[in-house]
DNA sequence: CTAGAAATGAGAATCTTTCGCATTTAGATC
DNA sequence: GATCTAAATGCGAAAGATTCTCATTTCTAG
């Protein structure tokens, strides 16, 4: 039961929070804004305040349960967080996403924060570029 | 004169453009909002409007002349285009920002875009941390 | 110098996100 | 299980950033 969670994060187990959270843990889509989940969750005969979507997102993401990310500038997108930090490759032309780590560019990182006096909080990595499916499709 | 890097890259040459390039060029502050462009404008005698300095940006964008950033998500950060490309550092306490390049991370995020099948266009990276004042100040 | 296309400015409109507040609810207590 | 209260919800209003509309002005090619 997904309450637990929801009480471990320190955040009260209501009926909002628990559609949300079971809607992120089900959805084959990783990568959604505040508006997809409202929408999906309306679809699929959820009833949930959009002001309430963007609430329970963040506090979410307070509790760890969700990271944000900011693909594209304007609008928030949120996934379910697994615990591990990675960064995306994204299709510019078909909006695909893709997730990777690599050490060589964590450890950099870390680097150039030292070399300039800064004790690193966070990044952000996003490559753009366009798929292998796209490409083809010329 | 201003005008030739305009007319180059295939804009009228007209008074707000001129004054937001003057503008940008002898700015001491490298990186700025289109807000803060405008108000700067203002502040020094400079009559633009806003939805001006919204659309000459955009188009010196286009053109070349200008890149945008997403420190923060939400709105765009331009800097004047010095021909070479650069990653920044940010201090989350003050807002400092640094530029650094690192040869190390470009080769990585090629190969990371290769082995995933995409062809790289372009990337953006942001190292957040707190800066030595920062640090020292507490 | 003139005409026509392009650019500007002002405000309205849009989009995403947050706020304010009356109403409902979770969950601790009796 | 009934009660209580702080916390959470949902609605619409409001906000901040950016874009759009369109009447008016300004480039610049001829
Ligand atoms: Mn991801
Ligand atoms: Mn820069
Ligand atoms: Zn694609
Ligand atoms: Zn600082």
């Amino acid at each position: 039961m997904e309450s637990k969670d929801l009480k471990q994060a320190g955040l009260k187990a209501t009926v909002p929070r628990l559609k949300i959270l079971k809607f992120l843990e089900e959805s084959k889509v990783r990568h959604m804004s505040a508006e997809d989940v409202y929408k999906s969750l309306l679809d699929s005969g959820e009833e949930v305040g959009l002001a309430t979507v963007y609430r329970v997102l963040t506090q979410f993401e307070s509790a760890g349960l969700v990271t944000r990310h900011h693909f594209e500038g304007d609008h928030s997108i949120f996934e379910l967080n697994d615990g591990e930090h990675h960064d995306h490759i994204l299709c510019v032309k078909c909006g695909r996403v893709d997730e990777f780590v690599d050490d060589v560019i964590e450890a950099r990182q870390a680097a150039i924060a030292r070399e300039n006096g800064y004790s690193m909080e966070d990044h952000s990595l996003y490559i753009f570029g366009i798929c292998s499916d796209c490409q083809s499709k010329k």
